[in-house]
DNA sequence: TGCCTATGTGGACGCCGTCCACATTTTCGA
DNA sequence: TCGAAAATGTGGACGGCGTCCACATAGGCA
């Protein structure tokens, strides 16, 4: 597959960023090596540095395209049409099903500062809004149907992500993890019950 | 201050774990490198291995210190006396301060699968308790307090650890890095209000 | 056609984790 | 008490990695 006949590779930027999320996906972001993405893609491994600055900077681009695939998770989880608490229980099902089935690619996505670049066009889905986005629009949603009080929307984002990232993390490398699915599905549900209480209730 | 004139060194594995958490204070866990600490410490490389298997587990070893400090400056937050709402804002406060404080040591802490073992006796802070039993026993007293319905009780620590540590996240690595004190408590204040809500109150 | 720039190659350096053989020190039982 | 055995530290080596420098080649453009 590496071999090539050409000398010039085409796009061997994308290729780099292919082979790495591969290693990222099989190993996390330790695992995204330079000298191994090159080696995959048939090319020498000072090749990189005419796209890339350094090793970091191929873990970034890799953390972008985790973080697009992440969004694009998350939209294929959406329903259309659905309330708003419908589908925000629909992203926050998308994150936690990305991180349990990708788990070395969500934490790359999430590397070193990986998280301070969330929301820029590469790191978009299909439909070309991140994963902050989707999240934005779906508590907009929910503050337009009445549900969300406004008094409560100012940092919501923050509330309701810091939450479903945390427990992507207990489920993903935490005390969570190795749960099987049903116990996994019942720990999610309470403790989005809880968010939306958070959310929506009022202080008791 | 690393010369010595015995052979022996007497006891070598804290010197190392010392060494290894003050590199994690200074870079992460990617900075916890074997034979810095070793070179640090003043003895030669493979010394290291006669007290662990290899750089994971002196890593390991690191972030279970990491998780003690984390224990001991959640205690340190802690006024014993007070109400029990206000001694759970106390300890996630203790939590965030801690991750803002020393976010090398923090990320160490939490690495690779650090997270698995956070309520271990090693883990523990000075009164004994970890992270996770100090906040355990937080949700217990406000559940006798009245505050904190039983139906509400179930998998509530991971509901509050996942936001705070979530939080932690984002303002460590993630969007809100960078946040004044001001502006960062401003946030916190906001999440853990949403958190009590999601803990005491009533569906909207 | 011939030059310039972009792109890929080859070789080298230093650092790292780890293995093996060896040296020294401590412990402990005959 | 003394010598064997276990514990602990040393020295040297190997392969892998990130990165630098000099060189080769390909494509675009005059």
């Amino acid at each position: 597959m590496a071999t090539r006949n050409t000398y010039r590779h085409g796009n061997l930027r994308h290729a780099l960023i292919a082979a790495g999320v591969e290693l990222a996906r099989e190993g996390g972001p330790d695992a995204v090596v330079l000298r191994e993405a090159t080696r995959r893609v048939g090319v020498a491994p000072n090749a990189a540095y005419r796209h890339f600055a350094d090793r970091r900077a191929l873990l970034a681009a890799v953390s972008q395209a985790g973080l697009a695939e992440l969004a694009r998770t998350m939209e294929r989880e959406l329903v259309t049409g659905s309330p708003a608490r419908a589908r925000l229980r629909a992203l926050t099902r998308g994150y936690l099903a990305f991180a349990q089935s990708e788990p070395g690619l969500f934490r790359a996505a999430f590397a070193t500062t990986g998280m301070a670049d969330t929301d820029t066009e590469e790191a978009a889905g299909a439909e070309g809004r991140t994963a902050y986005r989707l999240l934005s629009e779906a508590l907009d949603d929910l503050a337009a149907s009445g549900a969300l009080p406004p008094e409560h929307r100012p940092d919501a984002e923050y509330f309701v992500w810091s939450t479903v990232h945390g427990m992507a993390v207990l489920l993903t490398d935490g005390p969570l993890r190795g749960l099987r699915p049903p116990e996994a599905e019942e720990a999610e549900r309470r403790v989005m019950d809880a968010v939306e209480r958070g959310l929506c209730g009022t202080s008791g």
